[in-house]
DNA sequence: CTGGATCCCCAGGGATACTG
DNA sequence: CAGTATCCCTGGGGATCCAG
């Protein structure tokens, strides 16, 4: 065996952590969310994801699309149509993420009792 | 009722954002990580994280503590000791964490080819 | 040993304007 | 409609030095 379990803290340390750089970034969760349900077209995404820009929403779709949670469907109409969905992988991903909802749904009051005391105390 | 899970889709959005906000953070996992064990002190966890600056290691630290997700205790010794552990929110936090690194562990390797085929059709 | 204080740099992201 | 291009600014994080 190796020194305690520090090789394998260290191994999982790095898989949650390249899961965490995938879907940080401000919108990659709220843009991933609506695609779920189905295709969704990129005003639409625009209107229901509040306060993000334009370059943003590319850029996040594009980075999604990169990692193979979103599928890119493009309509060679006049205006262009092209529509966006959640892959298999990107709703295995958000099942996952429940289990986060959950633990803060039920610790964000103790997390903002904890920051209370804190800076009462340091203050 | 709302216009389809719009609402409910919003709140758990805000929700899953404030932890990833919580434990983003280059080091935030990687410093929580030793301290589930039992206490470790500064210099230990200094050492077990690699490429982590002393300034770093001091604020992410700080900012776990604040979250209550890490004890801090001081012992008025000369030199000084100080002792960090995991709290009980930290370990329900670690298990929540393990969906999202078993995901990853599934998934990298189709993340890879899916990146590598977006690369190559983009170049 | 366990930090705090300072300076500096770069990437993520906002605002705005333009286009097939 | 669905993007691109450009400019700019903020703050997260690195390096270094100082201190109880």
């Amino acid at each position: 065996m190796s020194q305690r379990n520090t090789d394998v803290s260290h191994q999982a340390t790095c898989t949650v952590l390249q899961v965490l750089e995938r879907i940080s970034g401000k919108w990659s969760i709220g843009v991933l969310l609506p695609a779920m349900d189905g295709p969704v077209r990129f005003t639409e995404l625009e209107r229901s994801i509040a306060g993000i820009s334009r370059r943003m929403l590319t850029l996040t779709l594009r980075n999604l699309e990169r990692d193979g949670l979103l599928t890119r469907t493009v309509y060679p109409t006049v205006p262009p149509k092209v529509e966006y969905t959640a892959t298999e992988m990107a709703r295995e991903l958000y099942d996952a993420l429940q289990s986060l909802t959950s633990w803060a749904e039920r610790n964000l009051d103790a997390i903002a009792t904890a920051r209370e005391t804190y800076d009462a105390a340091t203050a």
